[in-house]
RNA sequence: CGGGGCGUAGCGCAGCCUGGUAGCGCAUCUGCUUUGGGAGCAGAGGGUCGGUGGUUCGAAUCCACUCGCCCCGACCA
């Protein structure tokens, strides 16, 4: 194709609203614009690098036996009340009525829609395993999106759901979709990471994610390098005797001491010039099972999630101050494990509290802290366990070793999914028995647009982006540098011969000096570059270049195509595709 | 939702504090020269200064409200 008849509208300067190198240079190299926040339009160059994404997709999945299909994108607001996530969505979940009042939403994943077909199409045991997946926008509206494509509100996602008579065609189905997964990220020219997720409120089996390890991720993983453990900090187990207790000799009797109008850990820690990781952090959450005091170290973070799954809670909130205040007498800041009366609740501590001897914490009364606080003497609490975000100086659960910390995108999640919906929505089979069964259910998800973002995270330098060659907008691009005939007249005719042979080209044939053409080459990013000169045409000579290793070969005029599609094989073939 | 920042030509920005009727670079258009890493010269076009209201003789500038966008945080003990 012609540069000349494309609409790419590169630009020289970063654009002020965007933070991250890919999303920099997607705008820089006119693949989208944005239409609002988190909104974009694709140009034609973003446009054909999704495509390439959604194509390694449909043919990973087809290779891996799901088939496809296309769901609406508005979805009737009864769905989802019967699977009672329209409840429990919250404001993610952008709802709308129609002229006759009829409430509906923009589906942000489609499990309501898809249980529904099946539960009416799927009768017998004989029809199952069944895995279907679609490639189509999504819309989450987000408390922040940012980041470009990398975290929109409108997306494109592929999302596939698999029926099962049992477990175990799940777990086989799962690991058929995993090694699905790892082809499609490989070929895609991620170097990626395959992490234990959590699985949430929804409370399936297993869950795991890939995770694109990049310094911009949204995502921190925690991944052991002994035993090769890797999950979300969300969800990353950590060993509970693992922390060097602090605090040294004899404790003495408990000390109240006036800490007037200091409430956070920061302040009183300050104030006292006492480590926050002496401090007995104290905090109230309300759950359907009631109130749970939850004591940590005050270094340390509380993970929900660890906390919510050992309550055995939906729903789980901090309490107010007013609760706080009746349950304990004391406002927020003050409460603490110690010297405290008719708490009716758990006392929860993480394994941390172990750690600290001789510690602070609130006095359950106003202004005051307790110094010389040490657990088993001064409070017990009614149980241990593992409730902490892992953080930097925590063991692996598994084998003891010091956990790394990196940083990553979440590109794709595979989830045992189990009953949640098929129960809900009553999709039943008949087994061979005759009996009625619930259909087993598994969800597989990858963000297409994150995924292309992903790749431009890992593959860029100062100059553009360097695609890797299976999601390149075009495979080989062709600068003429001169306006002279007989040199656009070489370039023409190469771009025949490549094209006639089946690839995609990008013929830089704008009135634009070389100094441009150049720069845009490098901006956009395409893995094979041809350079047709005057000074090399004048001995039949043209440039084959690699945006990857920068490196040029003179190679004869009749040669080029030939070459440049040698080049552009052996690209794909190092990408393992 | 809380905090911070920003909206001035297509893009990137200055001007605002200390009110006096808008400027720079790039881009665009015309002409000439140039042509292997974002050309030079000459000329030209392009702005409801996000919006509304107020203060003032006079508002891009001060005040209020509002809309949009970006960043940080959403555990406070």
């Amino acid at each position: 194709m012609r540069f000349s008849q494309l609409l790419i509208p590169t630009l020289k300067e970063n654009p002020a609203e965007a933070e991250i190198v890919s999303h920099q240079l997607m705008v820089r190299a006119g693949l989208i614009r944005k239409l609002a926040a988190g909104i974009y339009s694709l140009l034609p160059l973003g446009l054909r690098v999704i495509r390439k994404v959604e194509g390694i997709v449909r043919e990973e999945l087809a290779r891996a036996g799901a088939q496809e299909v296309e769901l609406p994108v508005v979805v009737p607001a009864e769905l989802w009340q019967e699977s009672g996530r329209w409840e429990v969505y919250g404001k993610e979940l952008l709802r709308l009525r129609d002229r006759h009042e009829r409430e509906f939403c923009l589906g942000p994943t489609h499990e309501e829609v898809i249980t529904d077909i099946i539960r009416r199409e799927v009768r017998s045991y004989r029809q199952l395993p069944m895995n279907l997946f679609q490639i189509h926008t999504k819309f989450r509206d987000e408390i922040r999106p940012r980041f470009g494509l990398m975290r929109g509100r409108e997306f494109t996602m592929m999302d596939a759901y698999s029926f099962h008579a049992d477990g175990a065609d799940l777990d086989r189905e799962y690991e058929v979709m995993r090694g699905a997964y790892e082809r499609i990220f490989r070929r895609c020219g991620l170097s990626h990471a395959v992490v234990e997720a959590d699985t949430g409120a929804i409370g399936g089996k297993d869950s795991h994610e890939f995770m694109v390890l990049a310094d911009s991720g949204e995502d921190a993983i925690a991944s052991c390098p002994g035993c090769g453990y890797a999950a979300n900090v969300e969800k990353a187990e950590v060993k509970a005797a693992a922390l060097e207790r602090v605090g040294e000799g004899a404790v003495p009797p408990l000390e109240k001491v006036a800490t007037p109008g200091k409430r956070t850990i920061e302040e009183v820690s300050a104030f006292l010039r006492i480590p926050p990781s002496r401090f007995i952090k104290t905090l109230i959450y309300r759950s359907d099972a009631g109130l749970a005091m939850v004591l940590i170290r005050g270094d340390l973070q509380v993970n929900d999630l660890k906390l919510r799954r050992h309550l055995g809670a939906e729903v789980l909130e901090m309490a107010s101050d007013s609760e706080i205040e009746a349950a304990l007498g004391a406002p927020v800041g003050f409460v603490g494990p110690a010297r405290q009366k008719g708490f009716k609740g758990t006392v929860l501590a993480d394994t941390s509290i172990r750690s600290v001897g001789d510690g602070v914490t609130g006095a359950n009364e106003p202004d005051a802290h307790l110094l010389h606080v040490e657990p088993g003497r001064d409070f017990t609490p009614d149980d241990f366990a593992d409730l902490r975000m892992a953080s930097p100086g925590d063991a692996c659960a598994r084998c003891g070793a010091a956990l790394e910390f990196r940083r990553g995108i979440e590109v794709g999640h595979i989830f045992k999914l189990g009953t949640k919906y098929s129960e809900a929505m009553r999709a039943t089979y008949l087994d061979e028995e005759g009996a009625e069964q619930v259909i087993v259910m598994g969800t597989y998800g990858i963000g297409i647009g994150r995924t292309a973002a992903a790749a431009i995270e890992q593959n860029h330098d100062k100059n553009g982006i360097i695609w890797p060659a299976a999601i390149a907008p075009f495979g080989v691009t062709v600068l003429p540098l001169q306006p002279d005939q007989e040199v656009v007249e070489a370039a023409a005719q190469i771009t025949e011969h490549l094209e006639s042979a089946g690839a995609e080209v990008l013929l830089d044939d704008r009135d634009e000096r070389a100094g441009v053409k150049f720069a845009d080459a490098d901006l956009i990013g395409c893995p094979v570059r041809i350079i047709v000169g005057k000074k090399s045409l004048a001995g039949g000579m043209v440039e084959i270049g690699s945006r990857q290793s920068a490196e040029k070969t003179q190679v004869a005029l009749g040669d080029a195509a030939e070459r440049a599609l040698d080049a552009l094989r052996a690209a794909l073939a190092g990408e393992g595709a």
